[in-house]
DNA sequence: CTGAAAGCGCTTACAG
DNA sequence: CTGAAAGCGCTTACAG
């Protein structure tokens, strides 16, 4: 573990300056300073109380305002909490901006704040660099959607063959008009939803009656466009999967508004939660992804990473895992059979 | 700020033995032990690492499974992640145990975390001794009930009035036979909402027929059971107050499972959440608490105390400071004026 | 089980 | 803007 003296032998200078950039004091010459922070970020240098402290993991959430008024994220962090709350740890709830993220960034994030592990909660397509993959070697894991093929822990939801079957079961109660309504397909979530959908329509022989919305947000808002835009007279689909619940709850409002009858008019399937839509009318026949259960598998996976390189930070990473979770289709009231015509 | 020598000196030992304990390490006579932990929580000992760590608030959540399933708990921590991010902190969210708390462990949690402050979620009435609290005069904020007359920094939300507002504004619809759900009446909110309720029904002369059912928890299936005992034909109250956004959905589903029309056959005010009782249908009625608001001025509000007593945790505290943030009543559609007879 | 003393990692007042 | 050196807070190997 580097000090303050191996970073100023690296660098080129005395530990009293490598103290000065370490607690941001100003009257440092810029290149100096550069030096130095290039020193630390190689070495992964950490003050040395910041290694002590081991009670607490790190949640990096995608910075966005209002971010946690999202069901789906504090259902996870739900999960995450009840887990290591049990296990004494702490939750360091830290704001992460996926767009500009690379390997590097992500280490010194987990060794700045000193915690045990690292959670990362992906939403969008996040790059990065391949070749910075061996500076993992960090206890981590990242939930939601896939990250990138190889190197890191994962856990998944099986977005792509929850879209298969919810397709596939429409198809078999005689649909042949179905509509999906998602949020933009930059969400790696919603694109493999759109992708399961599609091959499915085709594969049946079906593309050309498959139709698709998306928008820029999954709000309630979002979700009434779409029921206006889809349940129009002419060429209206007879089943419609929805991609999120936000998205749902403003399709059923916006539904009931125009006078029209779930399931008779249009049978919706949706996807989320599991909860809430037991309490809707009627009863939302849906992709039931298991948000919660993320959470608690994150932790798991977590503890069974630092088991493996206890004794502080080893270079040496565990074989990245990946665990897929399956989205099972709960069936409620809200599909029926097409009616006959 | 108190040394591991202040601390020796206090407890009558040596530096060596307080370092000892200080780690957990075993070996070290109970009764010297004890004399040591003694001095520390005396002199507010915080290693000097912990002292300069002020980047993070510490969030004490009351310890409970699935905690965070709560959306008032979440919208609050939205709130706060909201404000604290933006300004450079992270949230350190801990689990607490409401039924056992002192104003002396609160501060050593707070100094144990080398938070620059700290946030209390309160649902349920917490006893704490008003001869310890000198011993706050650390950066603090209380969110959600009334948690003790003195001394405390809070935000509150005037549940009392909200309940006399409610309930007032059913009276003026001709509302006679009046009926409120709530959560357990040891949670301060609910107990508030109870009693402006009460008072107000006994003022206008209709005590009588005021009924209330509550439940040793908050959730959809307790919503429902309150439907079924309430809306039976006899004596079937025509309005009712629902204390929680939870207790309402399950109330409005197992109204329809009835048979029975919001607002023809009852009229509906249900507290909490603005955002998805626009998506119920009936759009319902609800006294709208100002919980995301409430997160939001909590940040605020410790800010203010940190500038007050910088230069690390001064014993001299600021004047305890409430603020109460009234629930505005938003008339939607699950309410209408009582048909005549 | 405990303390005196050496040591570690970091900081800081001072000199240049 | 920087470094040598003293100092601070804590830890630990050793002796008893």
């Amino acid at each position: 573990m580097a000090t303050i003296y191996d970073i100023a032998r690296t660098a080129g200078t005395s530990p009293a300056t490598v103290s000065r950039v370490l607690n941001g004091r100003t009257g440092v010459k810029t290149d100096t300073a550069r030096r130095i922070r290039e020193a630390m970020e190689e070495m992964n240098f950490q003050p040395r109380w910041k290694a002590m402290e081991r009670n607490r993991f790190l949640v990096l959430i995608p910075s966005a305002q209002g971010i946690l008024n999202s069901g789906y994220v504090t259902r996870i962090l739900s999960g995450m909490a009840d887990s290591a709350f049990r296990m004494g740890f702490n939750l360091v709830l830290r704001p992460f901006d996926t767009a500009h993220c690379n390997y590097r960034e992500l280490r010194q994030l987990i060794v700045q704040e000193g915690a045990a592990g690292c959670f990362l909660i992906s939403l969008n397509d996040i790059y990065l660099p391949t070749s910075d993959i061996n500076l993992i070697g960090l206890p981590h894991v990242v939930v939601g959607h896939k990250f990138q093929d190889d190197g890191l822990h994962q856990i998944l939801f099986d977005d792509y063959h929850a879209g298969i079957d919810a397709t596939k079961y429409l198809l078999a109660l005689g649909h042949r008009n179905i509509a999906l309504v998602s949020f933009d397909i930059s969400d790696r979530g919603h694109r493999d939803i759109h992708r399961g959908f599609m091959e499915t329509m085709r594969g049946a022989g079906f593309e050309s009656q498959a139709q698709h919305v998306q928008f820029r947000d999954s709000l309630p808002e979002s979700g009434r466009s779409a029921a206006l835009r889809l349940l129009q007279p002419r060429e209206r689909p007879t089943a419609v999967i929805i991609s999120n619940e936000d998205l749902a709850n403003g399709f059923l409002a916006e539904t009931r508004a125009m006078g029209l009858d779930i399931p008779r008019d249009v049978s919706v399937i949706a996807f989320e939660n599991a909860y809430s839509f037991d309490m809707t009318s009627p009863a939302l026949t849906a992709m039931q992804t298991p948000v919660y259960a993320s959470g608690v598998e994150a932790v798991k996976m977590l503890c069974a990473q630092m088991k493996q390189d206890h004794g502080g930070y080893a270079s040496t990473h565990s074989d990245p895992n990946t665990i897929t979770l399956p989205i099972p289709l709960i069936v409620r009231h809200s599909t029926i059979a097409r009616p006959q015509t």
